[in-house]
DNA sequence: AGCAATTAAGTTATAATATAACAGAATAGC
DNA sequence: GCTATTCTGTTATATTATAACTTAATTGCT
């Protein structure tokens, strides 16, 4: 598990099915209700191979015979945000699934340009750096966000070779 | 030169004097056209004390007597963001003056949730780990959005003084 | 200075993202 | 079963950003 997206020959239909299963035991025990909307929801930005923005999502909701207006998307989006199961990327105005919402954390991300993988990875160390930064400076640190765009290996590869 | 926002004592209007000195001599370097509308937008954004919207900045356009409709604004913001003038600040769809446009460089930021007061940051330490992290995994960065949110010293004083 | 080419600004329209506000339905806890 | 709470449906609208085309200004050339 916690494959990187780029990486080749991830099982991502594993990805899904582990994701869904984990935020439905986790939500069992915090007692909060994985309605079917936000359970699709959820499945629906791990099955995108990338960030999804709330307007993608909504011809599906209409698919599965929901309502699909904006505020319904952006219902479900905030709770999964609230349980940590999504991320919202600032700078593509997208959702990701997040690979381990058991312990609150911020993410930091790698967005590849070009083929729009995205991968979470673990914060501590940039954490320990902005919190040194901002110590210095007497900045109480609440929220970090730290989002990287680049070409991923696969991508890397594409580019000197076919152009 | 080069204080952060949220010290006290430092004096704003020649913080947005000399900024518009360094960006009229930069672009004359650079055989670019620092238009009245982009001074003047320049100016604005330095003039507030804490990132500001692109919308906010079309009643002072109008002021002025120039076009205030959104285009002029936004092609003003673009071209000082290409110019490194200016910073967007993703989480906050808004922008920052850049206190040393000179050096090509990305942005770590400092924003404060309660006085909006926003510091840029060397992001040197920052760079370097991440780079770190991501070399790890083979992504090549290309670009980098740090923005973090908390309190300011002197808003963290007032926090638990008056309540 | 006069002219063509380029760049910037004006203008209208609309796209894309997000939220407010209230009504109705479902669920949980008693 | 009843009531309080939470969730969803619905309509409307706010906020942020860009497309596309026109007119004006500036630059560079001769």
């Amino acid at each position: 598990m916690d494959n990187l997206a780029f990486e080749s020959g991830h099982d991502h239909q594993h990805c899904i099915d582990q994701a869904l299963q984990q935020a439905r035991q986790l939500c069992r025990e915090r007692q909060q209700r994985l309605t079917p909307i936000r359970e699709l929801v959820l499945k629906l930005i791990w099955q995108s191979h990338r960030p999804i923005g709330a307007y993608e999502l909504l011809p599906a909701l209409a698919e599965a015979g929901f309502n699909s207006a904006p505020p319904t998307v952006y219902r479900a989006l905030e709770f999964l945000q609230e349980q940590g199961l999504v991320h919202r990327i600032a700078s593509l105005n997208a959702f990701v699934g997040c690979p381990h919402p058991n312990q609150a954390h911020q993410g930091c991300f790698l967005i590849c340009r070009q083929c729009h993988s995205t991968s979470e990875l673990d914060a501590g160390p940039v954490h320990a750096t902005l919190e040194q930064s901002a110590r210095a400076v007497g900045f109480a640190i609440e929220h970090e966000t730290v989002e990287v765009t680049g070409l991923c290996p696969n991508c890397q590869a594409g580019e000197g070779g076919d152009a």
